[in-house]
DNA sequence: TTGTTTAGTTAGTCTAGCTAACCATTTATT
DNA sequence: AATAAATGGTTAGCTAGACTAACTAAACAA
């Protein structure tokens, strides 16, 4: 089958590219991708543990540590211990809220400028694309 | 519009589990992904110069250097001078083509068991969503 | 009680990109 | 023709962002 050999080399192509855009848009509230992900992550679904986030990203558990303790010290997260004494509850604090905000309020304005020209009815098809190949990834 | 606010997040989603399985696929060659997309672009395009890779790579030329460095090295690749002094022309050696098909296979059954249960219409238009985003990136 | 699993961290490694600074050659300007 | 500017490529050194291995502390299971 023709198509499934030209998506991926298409979707390929575009994300260095992308990432690159992404990296300049979040330059001015001094995030990268990677500490935006979680950021986003937090905001979505609320605190959680660092072995969520790791599962949840699909990256191992000391790169979250790592980001986690940036995010941190930039004052957009905080910790509190959990009743299980082992874990570490991650959530977003009003600085962390107020940044998720701004950045997302920016984001709309990339991604709608970003696909303009595609109708809803392709980019509703794209989604159902991307979906699947997630699901047939995760099994 | 609420769909160009879904799209990317479900694309960038997908991303690193991707770009891991990609890895994995091409370890038996010992080929990291970067290698491959500059190999795949000279097996399509046939000999360019490092310039021309970076352009169409959209890295910067100290990326490309490194990495055609190794490529030489493990003998998929070949240098031969310009008639412009300043210039390599870089191009796959037979065993680099050989190399090339064989990795087109196994990306082949990859991506088809990837994109399986995805209609072709779905498919078609998410390149075409792809593609505009690719050009309303340049542009 | 003892062994095993789980949450998180530390240390160290690797890929894959980047910028800055440089050399050699070619092209453009005066 | 001489000089300045642009281009092709490399080297050196940096960074993000991932990884594995090895560890501590706490919780859970036998």
């Amino acid at each position: 089958m023709q198509q499934t050999q030209q998506f991926f080399p298409e979707y390929v192509q575009l994300y260095r590219p992308l990432l690159n855009r992404l990296n300049n848009l979040l330059a001015p509230y001094q995030l990268f991708h990677s500490q935006w992900g979680i950021l986003k992550l937090l905001w979505l679904d609320g605190e959680m543990t660092s072995a969520e986030i790791a599962l949840r990203r699909q990256v191992e558990k000391p790169s979250v540590t790592k980001i986690v303790q940036r995010l941190l010290e930039m004052g957009l997260v905080s910790i509190r211990p959990g009743t299980d004494r082992r874990e570490k509850w991650i959530g977003l604090t009003e600085q962390g809220q107020a940044t998720v905000v701004n950045v997302m309020a920016d984001l709309e304005v990339f991604y709608d400028n970003l696909l303009e020209g595609a109708t809803v009815e392709d980019l509703e098809a794209g989604i159902r694309v991307l979906k699947i190949a997630n699901k047939n990834l995760h099994k």
